[in-house]
DNA sequence: TACATTTATAAGTAATTACTCACTTATATG
DNA sequence: CATATAAGTGAGTAATTACTTATAAATGTA
């Protein structure tokens, strides 16, 4: 990957982010990007292209993010961890964030690739607390994950103290 | 309003919702409705101002879809109102609820209309209930509501009833 | 009936769109 | 060094975009 290969990535991860992909042309990529619009196509063949790219980065760089979460031996800190997520949000993966659920609501689809992983790791922990549903349990959690992601991105409700505390208490953690 | 003025509406909504707002193209929306193009700008000026009139209808619609519960003698019925109502989002209420979502996410903003006087019923709710928090509780649950839609307009999940049971729960409704 | 207003259309407009192409410049490898 | 391959540009393209305008048909009202 050449360094203007990545002004391309990063000046189309901030528009798209910030303006919606169907309203960012190629061309205001390219402007951002201090590059020819040639080139866009060159590397990413079509802006559909270039969207999956940035899809297949953003995906990659969020599920890295849960690492940490999901690798913890005790099931209520990974219950913990997964409702804190989307309050920690900070600044330089706010538009990454963004772009996840932006793109989803564009395109009509769910992130398979990001949740499948964390609803699994959920249910294990779910089953060892002994809960009757773990799998409805997990699907609950992660609706209220989205539904406190919206929050902090459209909102800009960051740290709301009193409502993580609010949620935790539900799951006794 | 006129027969004419319905149908640009309608189709307008319509595709809005299916293909996102910036992917529709006016002619696209006279095309659906059986109209000349030009007739969109004589009665909605620009395609912002179609937009525009397509949000008063649907806010209006959602809010008058909260009546019945918000009018709840029972703080407990209020709030398992509002949470099982993503849930029981029916076919012809479906893409009403999708633009609503859809438009958030692509303009960036927050539909208070909607949910301010929703979070108001919450608060007197949790409060009568002798919650320590009551705002909190209502910000929670509004959170849970609109992660509850993400799961219904995304994913199609509709009538889970064992995610639905699991969250009420935690509420011990 | 007369006439003013509203509703509607068809055919425009300049600007922008995603994308291509002929070409040059840089990089790598034998 | 020679030469093939990749990186990059700038000026194109046809199609589509949101919007306008001149003109006609429908409607209301005196």
């Amino acid at each position: 990957m050449t360094d203007k290969q990545v002004n391309i990535l990063k000046a189309a991860l901030v528009l798209f982010a910030e303006q919606g992909y169907e309203a960012t042309s190629t061309s205001k990529v390219a402007k951002e990007a201090g590059v020819s619009e040639g080139l866009i196509f060159r590397h990413f063949n079509s802006k559909e292209g270039l969207l999956n790219a940035i899809r297949a980065l953003i995906n990659a760089s969020a599920i890295r993010g849960f690492d940490d979460v999901l690798t913890r031996k005790d099931p209520k800190a990974i219950i913990r961890g997964v409702l804190e997520f989307p309050f920690t949000i900070d600044d330089d993966k706010f538009l990454l964030w963004k772009l996840i659920y932006s793109i989803q609501w564009q395109k009509g689809t769910y992130e398979n690739t990001i949740y499948a992983p964390i609803k699994e790791v959920l249910i294990t922990a779910f089953d060892t607390l002994g809960y009757v549903d773990p799998e409805a349990e997990a699907d609950a959690v992660l609706m209220l994950f989205d539904g406190i992601a919206t929050a902090v991105l459209l909102k800009n409700q960051k740290n709301q103290e009193g409502v993580l505390k609010a949620i935790l208490e539900k799951y006794q953690l």
